[in-house]
DNA sequence: TGGTTTCGAAACCTGAGGTATCGAAACCTA
DNA sequence: TAGGTTTCGATACCTCAGGTTTCGAAACCA
C-alpha cells in the first residue's frame, strides 16, 4: 500500500528553485547568448549552488526544454475555423519566440539536439508533441501534415532568429500567416 | 612592383589538402553527428595533422562553411518562370541537405552560429548572400522577400532534419514546393 | 649545401558539462 | 532538547573539445 497522500518523506525539503531557475535560466540566456549561459552561470544567477540545478535536472538540455515549457505554457487554441486556429497558432509561436531568451533558447536546445539523439528524443516528445497533438486534434489533420506545418512556421521562426540574432519582425510574421493559412485553411 | 605572376615563395610548398579535408569532415559528420566530429578526428580522417587543418581555417566554424560552400557549389538557377526557378532552388536546396553529412553540418553550425555573432556573420555572408542574391536577380523581388523565402524552405529542410534527424523525404519536399511557389511565384 | 617554409607530433591552455565529497542547515519525531 | 534524515552550498575534480605553442623533420629553391 502506498503511503498517505499527505505523508511527507522526513530530512529537510526541498527547496521550490524552478521558477527562480527558470527565470535566471532566460535571463542569462538573454544577455550573454546560449553558449556562454554555462549552468555555472545560471546557478549563480539565480542564487542556487550548481549542485542543486543538477539535482534537479540532468543535463543542460534538459533544463533548457523545461525552461521553454514553462514559458510557452499549454497551447492557447482558440476555437473557430480552421483558418483562425492557424492563425493564432502561428501568432502565439512567433510571440513566444520573440520573448526575451525564449528564442535563443529554442535555437540552442535545438542545435545541441542535431548531435545529441537522446536529447533530440526529449525535445520532440516533451516540447513539440503536446502542441502537436493539440492541432492534430483542433483541425483533424494527419500527423505528417501537421508536423509538416510545425516545420515550416518554427523552421522559419528559428532561421530567422539563427540567422539575424533577432526575432522575425510582424511584417513578417504577416507574411507567413499569409503563406500558411490559404494551404491549410479551410478547403 | 608585384611580384611576377609565376614568382612562387620560397621554401616547402603547401599541401592541397582542401579537397581531402572536406570529404573527411563531411564523412565524419554523417558517422558521428556534428559534436562529436572533433578536429581532430575530421584531421586524423583527412590523414592531415590538426595543426595542418587550423593553419588553414581559423576555427571549426569556418572550416565547416568552407566545407558546405564546397558542397553546395554554384546556384544552379535555371532560367525560366518564375515558378520554375522557385521549384528548381527548392528541390536544389533540399537535395543538398539530404546528402550525407550535409545536412548535420549545416544545422550544426547553425547552431553554434546561435551564440557566435562573428560566425553568425561569416554564415550569412559567405553562404547565405550569393544564394540570396542570385535569387533576387533572378526573381526581381526585394531583398526582404527573398530573405523571408530563404527563412522559410531552409528553416522547414533544417527543422525536420535537426527534430528527426533525417532529411525531409520527397512527398514533403513536394508539398513545400506546392505551399511556397503560389505565393511567390508569377503574378 | 644553406635558407626558407610547411609538415606532423606532442604538449599544453581554457572553458564547459557533469560528478563526488563533505560539513552545515532544515525539517520531523521522540 | 537530542537524534535521525535529507537537502543545501562550496569546492575540488574529471573529461573532452576548441584552439595554441613548440620543435624537429621534410620539401622546396638557389
Amino acid at each position: 500500500m502506498a503511503s498517505s497522500p499527505s505523508a511527507r518523506p522526513p530530512g529537510r525539503p526541498r527547496a521550490g528553485v524552478h521558477d527562480v531557475v527558470f527565470a535566471a535560466t532566460l535571463s542569462t540566456v538573454h544577455e550573454l547568448g546560449y553558449a556562454r549561459a554555462t549552468v555555472e552561470r545560471i546557478a549563480a544567477a539565480a542564487g542556487v549552488a550548481k549542485t542543486t540545478i543538477y539535482r534537479r535536472w540532468p543535463s543542460k538540455g534538459e533544463l533548457i526544454v523545461d525552461c521553454l515549457l514553462d514559458a510557452f505554457g499549454p497551447a492557447p487554441l482558440v476555437a473557430g475555423s480552421r483558418a483562425e486556429i492557424l492563425t493564432g497558432a502561428i501568432r502565439w509561436a512567433a510571440a513566444k519566440i520573440g520573448e526575451p531568451g525564449v528564442g535563443d533558447a529554442f535555437a540552442g536546445v535545438f542545435s545541441d539536439a542535431v548531435s545529441d539523439p537522446a536529447l533530440r528524443v526529449i525535445l520532440s516528445s516533451r516540447l513539440q508533441d503536446p502542441y502537436r497533438l493539440a492541432l492534430q486534434d483542433a483541425l483533424g489533420e494527419p500527423e505528417n501534415r501537421v508536423l509538416f506545418f510545425v516545420d515550416v512556421v518554427v523552421g522559419a521562426l528559428l532561421h530567422r532568429m539563427g540567422m539575424t540574432g533577432e526575432p522575425m519582425v510582424d511584417a513578417d510574421v504577416t507574411a507567413l500567416v499569409e503563406l500558411v493559412v490559404p494551404h491549410f485553411g479551410d478547403r
